[in-house]
DNA sequence: GTTCATGCAAAAGGTTTGCAGTCAT
DNA sequence: ATGACTGCAAACCTTTTGCATGAAC
């Protein structure tokens, strides 16, 4: 498994596109985090960080960082897009509680072999899935 | 099953809020829709019928429309926030083609069940869950 | 040197809200 | 009569964009 700033370099090459100090920096940003993120708090960790990378450049990379397979879009939103890592991660789904908010993450092979059977039977071709299962987590069902 | 009006009329009554013209008129409007729905595609169609509703006033009723169980927030959304009528509706899933958006709607009770399981596994009692899955319909897969 | 990327500030959606007037109960 | 509801316009938040400057190749 490749360094991700070679991943990206490369997927940026291949594109013709350049790697910034700002997509590089942002990257690694990225990769520290833990979770889910929306734009506007990654752009608050920038600032907490002092990264000289603006608000108008997060909105333009992330998209990029998409392409080059690192993050991917994530989870309902609610009002602001959310991104999680994908990068060298397993795909997994997720159970939310909807009274704290805490994500956990899954993975169960039956249903995905469900889903492409599903598809199938429709005449699609799958190339992705979102399941989120909401309730309330064992801290919180009382 | 009641009929739609009565049913909002009497949880509107439970909770000590009116039954105006304008909610009568949005409901009646929005079950003669087929499919989901943003708050401004709903605008147009009560610009094109000449309702007299204003966009807050939409943007206020949708949310009692949602916990009467009439409508539900639906499907990720990009950008706006989606709904579709569940009154008098069973559960289903989303099959949803990325090249031309054709939303096909399914049910799957192997997977509800396994669903339920997942969530008893993690101590979560499951309260609702969105599954969609997206890929090329039939149609356009070339 | 060419072309792409960035920062800034303005603009563009979508959604919410304060206020004054209106209507359901 | 009371309190909820509506319309309007302004405000708000997130995201996008035009333009001039700067940097990667």
């Amino acid at each position: 498994m490749k360094d991700p700033l070679e991943e990206l370099g490369s997927h940026l090459k291949r594109k013709g596109l350049r790697l910034t100090e700002e997509r590089k920096k942002l990257v690694q940003l990225i990769l520290s985090m833990k979770g889910h993120f929306s734009p506007e708090e990654l752009l608050k960790h920038v600032k907490t960080k002092r990264l000289p990378i603006s608000r108008a450049t997060i909105y333009r990379i992330l998209p990029v960082l998409v392409s080059a397979e690192i993050i991917q879009q994530s989870l309902l939103t609610e009002g602001q897009t959310r991104f999680e890592v994908t990068w060298n991660k397993d795909h997994h789904d997720h159970l939310i509680c909807t009274y704290c908010n805490k994500v956990i993450e899954f993975q169960h092979n039956t249903i995905e072999i469900m889903q492409r059977e599903i598809a199938n039977r429709y005449g699609f071709i799958l190339e992705h899935h979102v399941m989120e299962l909401m309730g309330r987590c064992k801290d919180c069902r009382n």
